[in-house]
DNA sequence: ATAGTAATACGCAACGCACCGTATTGGTGA
DNA sequence: TCACCAATACGGTGCGTTGCGTATTACTAT
């Protein structure tokens, strides 16, 4: 049995300062303007202990978003056992967001960290790294019976959250019809 | 009508010599590592000058992008009368070119810069910039009856180009089964 | 038990580098 | 004459790395 760890342990309270403080600038700042200095200085911790967790900032704001510390929790997809209306709440709660100039910059800022890491990438597609899933609501929605056995289920869910990522990245909010039509043009009810 | 335009007139060389540097240096790093002192020196040209007419990076990468000095050509959409077919050709062409590792990055290097000025996020949905653009092909396919009338022809595009999006920045390259999986998914063919 | 040693984590401070955006200067051509 | 240009310099900011001194912890030899 192998050798037991020796040295100090990691500090906890260090990590999570860290975690904490990066979120909180990239709420305040944005992806663009976070800087490892500026995280070391408001998380009250030195630069190597940040640079010697992680790799990157981009790492950094991967594992924020992974404590899901970066997103407002009316993000996730709701399941009340209508798909569509579950659908359509839930691209209007992120449309609404989009309207706020605050939940713009957060999604720009999410994609920019996109950009420079597939793992914050995979979480996007993923639909925005809650808890809940949006392929696997829509998954839920085949069993109900509510989309054909053979709707491209994964594909289904990139198109969703990809308009939404091109109406955030164009500029163009997106009202509740919007949210309406878009999904009605992608869910065909079975036969 | 008056101004006579006293002293000398922009340099179309220096501009020129400018546009090109950005583009040739965009396509070899990526937005991220583009610099304006890299710029300058490339072009050979100074700072001043570039800071003379462009005040940001992004507007830069804007203007090459409206000069359609930043995409492969292979990229504008077809029209051969069968919207089907043609959307799956240019779905496919886009996904080969993910999958190639310049490709990609050339992909991700556009969303960084969209992130930056809406303007190019504007043309990344409108569909990468090219003379054609995809919402024209989509309306052209419903006078030919391909599409329902009240398609919605603008939420269909966006969910088009936001899925390839989403699949470049989470890093799954989408293959030909995908292209029309995706296509037969959007598009309900009339009654 | 108690010291000593090794390994590890931490904060602090400083370094050279790249790039930023802004002057200033002097040359050149309409 | 005066707008354009290249060249050069400047103060800032942030990068990523390094060296230093100090805790904290486990192993080991007394």
């Amino acid at each position: 049995m192998p050798n037991q760890r020796r040295g100090a342990p990691r500090s906890e309270s260090a990590r999570l300062a860290i975690l904490q403080a990066t979120a909180r600038l990239f709420a305040q700042r944005g992806y663009e303007h976070l800087s490892i200095e500026g995280i070391a200085a408001e998380a009250g911790v030195s630069k190597q202990t940040i640079y010697r967790w992680w790799p990157a900032k981009s790492d950094l704001v991967a594992d924020c978003l992974l404590d899901g510390m970066l997103l407002p929790s009316r993000l996730t997809i709701p399941d009340t056992g209508d798909l569509r209306a579950d659908l359509i709440a839930w691209l209007e709660q992120l449309f609404q967001l989009l309207q706020e100039p605050d939940g713009r910059g957060l999604m720009i800022s999410l994609i920019a960290a996109a950009t420079a890491n597939e793992q914050i990438g995979g979480r996007l597609r993923d639909s925005l790294g809650g808890e809940s899933s949006l392929v696997a609501r829509l998954a839920t929605g085949v069993e109900a019976g509510q989309l054909r056995d053979d709707a491209p289920v994964a594909e289904l869910g990139e198109a969703l959250v990809g308009a939404m990522i091109v109406k955030a990245l164009s500029g163009r909010p997106g009202e509740s019809a919007d949210a309406v039509r878009l999904v009605d043009a992608l869910l065909v009810p079975p036969d």
